[in-house]
DNA sequence: ATCTATATGAAATATATGTTTCGTAAAATC
DNA sequence: GATTTTACGAAACATATATTTCATATAGAT
């Protein structure tokens, strides 16, 4: 499953992870390679899903979205109808913008962005809360922002 | 330093949030509004910074980037100069994804990306331990992706 | 070393794109 | 209600774009 890129392919997507709507001829000023290659390759690029999307990325603060937040959660029985109506109804709301199940002392660690801190808690008491199974939840609010980024490293080979 | 947007400038960043390459004539499709009207509104949403950039999102396990963990760190003594130092070092790692300063029992909250669990270990000793102050650090390696996106919630007014 | 398959760059093609202009409509101001 | 300002859509413009074709070079297999 995973892909195995030359050095071709990297100067190219990582060109694209900097700027996304670089066209062929710029990706190949930027490569130094020539503009029908690097169509090619990112065509292929595309089409092995290497890159799942291109995507606009906005503000948070400039919408409006002052709060982020961590939030740890723990499952008080792990039935699986729960556990799978959960990770459902997580994925549908829009405010939880990443969401994994983890080791450590919480099950499922998710970052979640709200408008202020009041919307954040009606979060927790109307949604978070309400789910099936859940027990105890901690959040970590983020006071500083330090880095923020949707670039992968790409260094080495795969 | 939030901007106001109307239902017209949501829709158009609603639609780029999840294709980043529409051009003005689909997104003017896509919205109902003329072209010219979006393209107008889409220069002036770049200018106003609310669009921050366009990006190529990546496969991470098709980049053979098979780990990806949370990292809780908690910093000794809070001097200014090592806790600069320390900001400016994460910024310039590129398996770390996001860090933001964080309530609750950590100070930071790092997303970090590895190839394999040794990958992993050899960021923790070789760059992590070695930061100036740095003090107790808990793992939470993610066992599964529930949800992951860069899409802000754009629901009501701002 | 020969043959085959694959990747390459340059040029050509057709199309879509960003951008401006202009006359009109809507909103805001007075 | 009249006037000014702002936003709009349609059409026009020049340009850049994606995509294909073809001849050549490169690399892999036998």
């Amino acid at each position: 499953m995973t892909m195995s890129l030359d050095a071709q392919d990297r100067k190219i997507l990582a060109a694209l992870q900097k700027r996304g709507r670089l066209s062929s001829q710029e990706l190949a000023e930027e490569t130094g390679v020539s503009p029908a290659t690097c169509w090619r390759r990112l065509k292929a690029l595309e089409e092995a899903g290497v890159i799942e999307a291109y995507r606009a990325v906005l503000d948070r603060e400039k919408l409006g979205l002052a709060v982020c937040a961590f939030v740890h959660v723990s499952i008080e029985r792990q039935y699986p109808e729960y556990v799978d109506e959960i990770e459902e109804k997580i994925r549908r709301r829009p405010e939880v913008l990443e969401c994994y199940a983890t080791t450590g002392d919480a099950d499922f660690t998710l970052r979640v962005v709200a408008r202020d801190i009041a919307d954040y808690d009606r979060f927790l008491q109307k949604f978070l809360f309400e789910l099936p199974g859940v027990g105890r939840v901690r959040s970590s609010i983020a006071l500083r922002e330090i880095k923020q980024t949707t670039e992968l490293p790409l260094e080495r080979e795969s």
